[in-house]
DNA sequence: GCAGAAAGCCAAATCGTTTTAAATTTTCGA
DNA sequence: TCGAAAATTTAAAACGATTTGGCTTTCTGC
């Protein structure tokens, strides 16, 4: 049923339906309401692909994902999913290129230019991020989910991941440990060094000597959990506690705990960061899991609404959101054992 | 730049360089040659909604996705994407409106008639699944990822739950074990169905009676599968091995062993269903998993492939896909303990 | 050298809406 | 009752491509 049709059948032109459809305000109440109900009545849609044509909008939000499926995604995703559905927004999942910053670029540039999105969400920036400028050049309006030190302005929506390991860090200190390792995420990228500041400086704050063994950025996979926590707990001195990236990283950690024959929350510590998965729960695990908590749904529906304020005009530099992390202790983070507890120079 | 105005840069009609660049026979080869370095040089690209609406294409695939970001689900969307990398055509997630069949077929008609996908992929279906029935009376293109048994003719493409599950339980019962406990999908859904078959065929081979007491139904969760085998454990006499659905359900299971100072693969014998993820990987688990395997991701590319296929023309009928799945033993594995050894009846 | 076929190119119609500018009708104060 | 202003409605022009059908050239075989 095309427009013209459906316009003929109720006796008005194509204009007045399309501007009682649209809810302008120079048609009248009594018509506007008869054709809302004739549409529905008839089955009248308009097509989405004219529309698009002549008011130049996608009607989609584009959302690049990573080559190697990570976990989180669906579950950003999913939040997004769930604030749009009220909108008339599809998500655009765009497959990524290649694997290298070069054709990351231009796949971006061609999302930018191809007219298919109103607007892009950046996961996972780098502090010097030429994707922001990129877009910022094209006049694609775009929010980015992580944050990043470029000068051009942008949208942002970010979890406050230094105070989060911070205050992890500094509650493991406060429990006695002092040689606390950490496994981060892929170097390089914002979030992982915001995480890695937080770490030092809570090491700062008590005088404890920063040491870059303990120290292991990579994919959060259970794997390289595992092949970090062993090669830090084959140091001696070893480590006490470990403050893991991710929920995979910390079932990597607790294996190769268990595999020197220790005890998580007795002889070892960890907090890990959760991002809030209905399939994998901090509580469930064993011993459960001390984590600084941040849910990544919500952080989904949040971008969406962001994006959404932003396409109806609201400045992007206004946009500008950090949201506070939830340290959640439970059984896996306990004192330091008296065996490995160091003295402290007071003591 | 528009098509009129790159057409004139080159002493050419709109026409010629429309066909240039779609590849129509009509036009010389050195033409086309010309056109298309100028259009690379000039920086030309059609207007996707023009082009959609003129060919009526939407150059989409759509996906939806379920409430709860299912973790499986980036896997096999990147599997998608990595096939659809070459085409122009996108991934269109589709927010599910509200829980409840209802909704969820209005949601699936409401996309099929929009215009916004020239096709969809539906996933986790039931035996009679009533999207199936809806979309092929929309006439919208649709593989079916997974099985159904209604009579409408579609595509599909899925993998041997059936078998892979009877060989798993089979292979237990060749280890000893008679009391084996399987913590299967929801309830419902084709593919928990395949595998209660499956299980039961093995069974049923080998004369071991069936008990309902030793099957659970339920999302693909470490909770569920740390409660489930908790009270299957808690049986007397207990199951000896289990059979989990997915690696999420495993882990909730190892715990649950665990819990109850019992070892596995000493004196619980596990084997999964493994998707095949990047970041939790059954090789690594303690002591490591035994599967049944397949991969995600490339049942993601297929897919997308076979879609493709499906819209070049081929008919839905011929799209049948079976693919086996691989049974991997590992650790998790091995003989029942002499103490819980039930004498066969020859015995 | 010529007819007929094939190759190469083009003008104009089309896809289904929104929106501009103009026309019509209604309202209302004097 | 009239005329201006306000409220509705409409015809026609975009939007930017593809595609139909026709029009020129260039080959080909005799």
């Amino acid at each position: 049923m095309k427009l013209k049709e459906f316009a003929k059948q109720l006796g008005l032109s194509p204009t007045t339906v399309s501007r009682a459809l649209s809810g302008y305000p120079e048609v009248s109440e009594k018509t506007r309401k008869r054709v809302a109900e004739e549409a529905v009545r008839l089955g009248y849609r308009p097509n989405v692909n004219a529309v698009r044509l002549v008011t130049g909008r996608a009607g989609a939000i584009g959302v690049v994902m990573g080559r190697n499926g990570e976990f989180q995604f669906s579950e950003y995703m999913s939040g997004m999913a769930e604030r749009l559905d009220s909108e008339d927004i599809d998500i655009l999942v765009t497959p990524i290129a290649e694997q290298g910053g070069k054709d990351e670029s231009q796949l971006h540039s061609r999302l930018a230019t191809s007219g298919r999105v109103d607007a892009v969400i950046i996961h996972s920036p780098m502090p010097k991020d030429e994707r922001i400028a990129l877009l910022h050049r094209l006049g694609m309006p775009f929010l980015v989910h992580g944050r990043s030190e470029t000068d051009v302005p942008h949208a942002w929506l970010d979890i406050d991941n230094e105070g989060a390991i911070r205050r992890a860090t500094s509650h493991l200190i406060d429990l006695g440990h002092r040689r606390i390792a950490m496994i981060n995420g892929r170097a390089g990228l914002t979030f992982s060094l915001h995480r890695d500041q937080g770490y030092r400086k809570a090491l700062e704050q008590r005088g404890i000597q920063f040491d870059p063994r303990l120290v292991a950025h990579g994919h959060f996979t259970d794997e390289l959990g595992f092949r970090f926590a062993r090669s830090f707990l084959e140091q001696s001195p070893r480590p006490t506690a470990f403050v893991a990236g991710s929920m995979m990283t910390a079932l990597g950690v607790y294996r190769a705990v268990r595999s020197f024959g220790l005890v998580v929350g007795r002889d070892i510590s960890v907090i890990a960061h959760d991002d809030v998965f209905p399939y994998l729960t901090a509580d469930n695990m064993v011993p459960s899991l001390s984590t600084t908590r941040s849910s990544l749904r919500a952080a989904g529906v949040r971008s969406a609404d962001l994006v959404l304020q932003l396409l109806s005009g609201r400045p992007a530099t206004e946009i500008h959101e950090l949201w506070p992390v939830e340290l959640i202790l439970r059984e896996s983070t306990g004192p330091v054992p008296h065996s490995d507890a160091i003295p402290d120079k007071a003591g």
